[in-house]
DNA sequence: TATATTTGTAAGTAAATACTTACTTAAAGG
DNA sequence: CCTTTAAGTAAGTATTTACTTACAAATATA
């Protein structure tokens, strides 16, 4: 994974924000070049394929994602409060830049070229090792509740966050995707402490 | 909605197949045809159009959920029973068709056609409204803990449902969806129980 | 200043896609 | 038996797509 050129960072950058206006169907080139104000062949001088823009896009979300959890996971708080920043992390992220969303929750597109959802497994794995650690540190501590399997509380909660953000899209942002993962983050809390 | 003659139901038979095979990405007019033993012409001669075939999968698809939503919203058992009732349902019948997950899941792809992803939010709405009459009688009944928004156990519930089948396909159907739903429910049942 | 390298363009290509057209065959009905 | 209609085919069309090629201008380097 080489720096990226300033090109290279504008071209991903147009490209996401295209992916925010289109969805990731509007993703083609010769969208991205009008974008951009270039021609086709120019994007071609930059990058190799339009696979490795998205590959870029995915990975440095990944690398992001991954320092972000790593911090949290590190933190000496306590679980409910390392889970709170997960909720919020995720919530915020996909506020800021819906495009992330549009990338991450179209897993179906890229069924042919699979090194793209494994990227996406990746970020889900990243989540539930980071909740599992989290979890089972604050079961042992007595702060969350032992009568329910670990994964089982993993799906719990990343599929609350992911169907939340899901439903904002599908309804075309129209509640407040901060406020509503608040009040999911303290139903949550309330479900799993002890 | 009228109904389908023989053919029309062996078409959109065959196009559920190759949705499951070959993802969502894969239900070409050409894929369709060889798989139908007919030229491309031919199913013009049954569907207008590629988006009356996906339609035609979708309306039959939210209309059986219908059937059965309603049919566990009406019965007299409890309302953990009938939480369980909505939980085998999807399991069952994701595991039964995975393609019809495939379609469901596929919300971004119809971002053009939003005829489409209409009817997936159509979906969504009919479990979440039976899931709220379900919980708010259970909760005036006393079988369901009241300190928690209903919308939010519904986020949940549908959630984590959403995640687990998710993460199933996205393995290649490597673990057991009913065995692991199971759980899944027996998990919520505790969590949301008074 | 001369040369080499980088970055650009205009105009393609090849493949895929949904859909159409002109014509043929099979079946049904009076 | 003859006509009408339903159901099929082969060979297109038009458009979109990612990507390429041959060449030009700009920029850096010697």
């Amino acid at each position: 994974m080489k720096e990226l050129s300033r090109r290279q960072l504008e071209i991903v950058g147009q490209a996401i924000e295209l992916i925010a206006e289109k969805s990731i169907q509007g993703l083609t080139i010769k969208n991205l070049s009008h974008k951009l104000g270039l021609s086709e062949g120019a994007i071609y001088r930059h990058f190799n394929s339009k696979f490795e823009i998205l590959l870029t896009i995915l990975s440095n979300f990944l690398k992001e994602a991954d320092k972000s959890l790593e911090t949290i996971c590190h933190s000496e708080e306590s679980a409910l409060k390392q889970i709170e920043s997960i909720f919020m992390y995720n919530f915020k992220t996909f506020n800021k830049r819906p495009a992330f969303a549009s990338v991450i929750f179209s897993e179906s597109i890229f069924q042919n070229d699979n090194r793209l959802s494994e990227e996406v497994l990746k970020l889900l794995n990243k989540h539930e090792s980071t909740l599992q650690c989290i979890i089972e540190n604050g079961q042992k501590r007595g702060e969350i509740r032992t009568d329910v399997q670990c994964d089982k509380l993993i799906s719990m909660i990343i599929g609350s966050i992911r169907y939340t953000v899901t439903k904002w899209r599908l309804t075309h942002f129209e509640f407040d995707l901060i406020t509503e993962g608040r009040i999911l983050l303290d139903s949550i809390q309330r479900l799993i402490k002890k």
